[in-house]
DNA sequence: CTCGATGCAAACGGTTTGCATAATC
DNA sequence: GATTATGCAAACCGTTTGCATCGAG
């Protein structure tokens, strides 16, 4: 995700979106947010600000933010997670408490390159993840 | 997963798990497998040759796989699919076609102890993606 | 004024569950 | 023979859909 509201907003213009005040209120949310929260937590969240807000919008804007690029969709378990950090990084999720932590510092550029030129395949986003326990687990047992 | 079918029988086995002619089944179709099947397609395959099974006694197999770490989960879209595959590799996954690619030449043994040394997370097992577009995909347009 | 967005509630569909029966060891 | 696995069908639950109404541009 972009890394102000305001750049969401004009890519959201850009493409013909309609600004809503839900569509705005996700968005802040989800700006900067690290907690990864699946759509329940976010309609939990707007509801405070929007009593009115229905589920449904929740899904719909989502959908468009990450039609966007502007958020990375994660399935995981029977319910999906949501992560708006813009850079490449690798997701530690713990089976124990299921936090999800990010680890920023890789740089995958070359194995993308090389994919890319050994496979032809084009590739759009990456998805890198290592499952599991955190050190707050592993220090309770 | 591992490579022979009777490696699966012996861990299978040492962990007090009965050997029966579906879960049998389920393991010659997966062994080798590079088609990242959903639940359904093997299924619909074992039930080529034992029409009685059930859908929740696959389920019930791929968990207890899942849980022995022979087998990999992948949440994708509505449904999961299961990867036999016990080397760690990227899988490539067309947006278009569905299909998924694995490819093999990657080490990520430094990757993974440099997290856990900086982080204190304790890694089980990885999960590697790329989406975007194959390339039989890309040349039908 | 127009067309896309919202809210509601019902439908969807992959997966899970409970339980009586059957089969492994 | 004891205990686990199976098959069946219903339940589950996150997500999607259809549609009348509303509101941003």
């Amino acid at each position: 995700m972009a890394t102000t509201v305001e750049e969401c907003i004009q890519a959201l213009k850009a493409k013909g979106y309609k600004l809503t005040p839900q569509r705005l209120e996700i968005l802040k949310i989800l700006v900067g947010n690290k907690e990864h929260p699946t759509a329940e937590d976010i309609y939990n969240k707007v509801h405070e600000r929007f009593p009115m807000i229905s589920l449904a919008t929740v899904y719909n804007t989502l959908d468009m933010l990450v039609e966007l690029g502007l958020v990375r969709k994660i399935e995981y378990g029977n319910e999906s997670r949501y992560d708006p950090n813009p850079k490449t990084h690798v997701n530690l999720i713990c089976l124990e408490c299921n936090t999800i932590y990010d680890y920023e510092e890789v740089d995958f550029d070359w194995l993308k390159k090389e994919v890319e030129e050994k496979t032809g395949f084009k590739i759009l986003y990456p998805r890198f993840e290592f499952y599991g326990i955190c050190k707050k687990c592993l220090e309770k047992k």
